[in-house]
RNA sequence: GCGGUCGUAGUGUAGUGGCCUAGCACAGCGCUCUGUGGCAGCGCUAGCGGGAGUUCGAAUCUCCUCGAUCGCCCCA
């Protein structure tokens, strides 16, 4: 019989993340952890599968979205469902199944874990990918979109980023922005032939969209484009002046982009989009972004609620600190400092049994027990960046002591049995 | 979903129709050295992404497929 050897490979656009890059996510786990907690917003879990009509309906029939790129597919009853492509509209889910307006409003809540999106897999761009979403609902104070700002600055920072880059703009609300799109549809039909094949395609479907393309000649015909800020309703203009002053307060180096939009109709006012420029001007894709969707709990059959949110990608941050080969945590002070060498049978389990009177003490130890010979086990210690080293062999175990030798000196010496645990503690802590 | 480029042990690579039973380096494991790591020597493990075809002969050419990457569509 011949074996046919099956390889056995990750799905496209879905990867491993290895124990060698775990550092990355925790730091930037953490940083979300710590900035959440500071600003008083609360964790949830939301499932990983909804109803697909919970994303269809909040992303609308505006685009490839929903036949595209979500992952749905039917279960064995026959419903649709669908990994989650975003925490957005699952938290509303939530609120509104919960009957969370009858919480104090605002509700502030955060969520992190992978999302799901059937896209071709590029740079930056996975089918499985980890996010972090933070929420508010149930607040129409622009102060709320300031705090959302800083918070997602927040986090960049601590991480190391040196060149964060904001943009914010406002694409108004159901009063003002169907008035602006007939304005800007009108003024990109008197100059339809100088827009490119696809932009004469989103004129019909998505005429926002048209202001972010990035074609040469769509650039020019833009530059002269009526903006959003000029043609938003007297609220919608308030709003977005009260959030600039108060991202002004907080000193955060943003920018206007009149060109900033969304390619779902839920969004209202502020949108915004933070990244990192590299040394020589180069932006990186967005590493978090967000805006207010006063339209999207009502939508999904809730009650009429302002909310505003950000979508964090911790996916693209990781890979970006890995490119720029930034710091994470100092190796040395995760590993143990000891190591436990054992030689003999009766030596092994003896040590074995010495291993967990260490952990009972809180003392890390490294061990190979798997290992029998003392080379093979001074050489993982080495590897390991161990400095002590003790030797429990059938000479020890017989006397009751114990051989401790420093890896960095070589010298080496002898502990009674019952003092060990005492005596490495406090090498430990010096 | 569409187009370009690419795919050799775990990693990095050599190999452009027969010198390939696929070479090298690093890593891993082991031995030299059954109680002493870092050095060295020796050895072992492990690969042409997968499938069809062309050919006397394919890692090398063709097609399909899978994956990666870049761009497009879309972007929550």
């Amino acid at each position: 019989m011949t074996e046919k050897k099956v390889k056995l490979q990750s799905l496209s656009g879905m990867n491993d993340v290895l124990p060698k890059d775990q550092p990355f996510l925790k730091k930037i786990q953490k940083s979300i952890e710590g900035t959440t907690s500071y600003y008083n917003f609360q964790k949830i879990e939301v499932p990983v599968l909804e109803y697909a009509e919970v994303f269809s309906k909040a992303a609308g029939d505006t685009s490839d979205i929903v036949e595209k790129e979500m992952y749905s597919f039917r279960t064995k009853g026959g419903d649709l469902i669908c990994l989650r492509p975003e925490f957005t509209p699952g938290v509303v889910r939530s609120y509104i199944e919960h009957g969370m307006h009858n919480l104090p409003q605002p509700v502030k809540v955060w969520a992190s874990g992978p999302c799901f999106r059937h896209d071709r897999p590029q740079k930056g761009r996975y089918r499985q990918f980890f996010q972090a979403s933070l929420e508010a609902l149930g607040d129409k104070s622009p102060s709320i979109d300031g705090q959302i700002i800083q918070m997602s600055y927040d986090v960049l920072k601590d991480l190391g980023f040196k060149n964060i880059s904001i943009q914010v703009n406002s694409i108004g609300d159901n009063e003002c922005r169907p008035y602006f799109k007939k304005i800007l549809v009108g003024y990109f039909k008197s100059k339809r032939g100088s827009l490119c094949h696809d932009c004469q395609r989103r004129l019909k479907e998505n005429p926002l969209r048209i202001l972010d393309c990035k074609e040469e000649k769509c650039q020019q015909v833009k530059a002269g484009a009526p903006q959003t800020v000029d043609h938003l309703c007297q609220l919608c203009h308030a709003h977005f002046k009260q959030v600039l002053e108060f991202l002004d307060e907080l000193e955060l180096p943003y920018v206007i982009n009149p060109y900033l939009v969304r390619g779902l109709d839920y969004y209202t006012k502020t949108v915004f989009e933070i990244s990192e420029k590299s040394e020589i001007g180069m932006v990186y894709g967005a590493l978090a972004s967000g805006g207010r969707y006063d339209g999207l709990v009502k939508l999904l059959g809730g009650r009429d609620t302002p909310a505003c949110g950000v979508g964090i990608g911790i996916s693209r941050i990781m890979e970006l600190m890995m490119e720029k080969e930034m710091k994470t945590e100092k190796k040395p002070a995760e590993g143990p400092k000891i190591f436990l060498a054992q030689l003999g049978e009766m030596a092994k389990r003896k040590s074995m049994k010495l291993f967990e009177e260490f952990r009972d003490e809180k003392i890390p130890v490294a061990e190979s027990f798997s290992k029998d010979s003392l080379r093979s086990q001074l050489s993982a210690a080495n590897k390991m960046g161990v400095r002590w080293v003790l030797i429990f062999g059938q000479r020890e175990a017989l006397e009751g002591f114990i051989t401790l030798r420093d890896m960095e000196s070589g010298a080496q010496s002898e502990i009674t049995l019952d003092k060990v645990v005492q005596e490495m503690k406090n090498k430990v802590k010096s």
